[in-house]
DNA sequence: CCGTGCCTCAAACGTATGTTTCAAACAGAC
DNA sequence: GTCTGTTTGAAACATACGTTTGAGGCACGG
């Protein structure tokens, strides 16, 4: 083999315990020994061990962002001049997720999983790497969504966007927790597309709630 | 000292730092020194480290959960027969968190962000501690939120509590993240108890959407 | 006043981690 | 074939971790 494809398997198997194990709790000799290479390897050819998360980010991040952008422009074009709605900046965001070109079966969901352990793992290092490297497709998200919904302060728009995210990062991220314990009641699996199917919803709804309840108690808020 | 505060020190020592490190990233040795205690007092007076991450959940997970059986008690028994609504359910719950006896002045919020590690953090001993100790409320949490939604299908209600408790515990436990981002922008502090008042129209809105759209694409979504 | 039980302390233990080393194997160019 | 730069291999390194040990202190009941 010319170009070696240690890298690749390496890059493979730490995507894969990375997202079922979290960063801190996968070790070097883990991936190693499931990607069939040596030990020294990863510091051979990535350096260390975070610059090796850089890089299992880095490789599906990068054509994603790539992706994103593009359907954002497709989406302004079609608009043209009109701010897109809610509804279609979010499905952009879900769709171009979506229809990434997967590596194996399950890729799509190591995707999200591994993207919502970068923001609930406090890895001071992977927070940095990603606002530096990835910084202006989130910038334009967020003026997307900012454009469509003008109704909303600034204060309660950006607290929105939190609940959206967490909804989002978290149900992406658990894919063991409470699935375990509810999913085995129903009897039902469900694709990550279907998910983003009623994921979507919830999150225009909440993001377009009439108001937001201050100093709230049941004196004010009778129970019929 | 009679019944020596050794035991308390390393609880608060331990519980703030899990809350803003997690549990794998913070070691015994953070804690006992930030307790200024020695190190073997943590093996002697808890067993091991799990144990440890159990005490600190159970220190305000016992007294909250007590608090809110009576608050369910009190909803339940002011609605006489008929089920609770939505929004009652996740006041009950908000409130019970919010009014519980603060050790410091950022209780609520350490709270909060362990909870969202608890099950973000995939801590096999841990899950099953809390499921094994608390999963009394938490079945009749399910129950309010079943009477209350009986518009929703079982796949829809189970897809959309995830979305809720995914808002909920990530934005509880992401303090540092995009609070930096945004926070500084805005230059607003905001209350654990004016989240939560955001927080509740947000999840209501979107348990309660209108329909779950399935197979979505732009065609069907016109721009206008 | 002295022992008994509870607690603290410094030190060590065994293990696992990320990283480094250096010799061996390899590939391609001349 | 030989040389050169790149990649792999087994082993060791230094460090950090959770846990255990055993001596010492301290309070309290006899």
């Amino acid at each position: 083999m010319a170009q070696s494809d240690t890298v690749d398997r390496i890059l493979d198997a730490a995507e894969e315990l990375f997202a079922d194990r979290g960063f801190s709790e996968t070790s070097l000799r883990m991936i190693t020994s499931k990607a069939k290479v040596n030990l020294a390897a990863v510091n051979y050819h990535f350096g260390s061990k975070n610059a090796l998360i850089h890089a299992v980010f880095a490789r599906f991040l990068t054509p994603f962002s790539a992706t994103l952008e593009t359907a954002f422009d497709d989406l302004e074009e079609r608009c043209d001049g009109k701010p897109p709605t809610l509804n279609q900046t979010l499905w952009a965001l879900t769709e171009s997720a979506v229809r990434m070109p997967q590596r194996t079966d399950k890729g799509i969901s190591i995707f999200m999983r591994l993207l919502g352990l970068a923001y609930t793992q406090s890895q001071g290092h992977l927070r940095k790497f990603l606002e530096q490297e990835y910084s202006e497709p989130f910038s334009r998200f967020m003026r997307l969504l900012k454009e469509a919904t003008p109704q909303l302060s600034a204060v309660d728009r950006y607290w929105r966007i939190q609940f959206m995210l967490g909804a989002t990062a978290f149900t992406m991220s658990s894919s063991d927790a409470l699935r375990d314990i509810l999913e085995n009641k129903l009897g039902v699996e469900t694709s990550v597309q279907e998910i983003a199917a009623r994921l979507v919803p919830f999150l225009a709804a909440g993001m377009q709630a009439e108001d937001t309840m201050l100093v709230p108690s049941f004196e004010q808020a009778p129970v019929a």
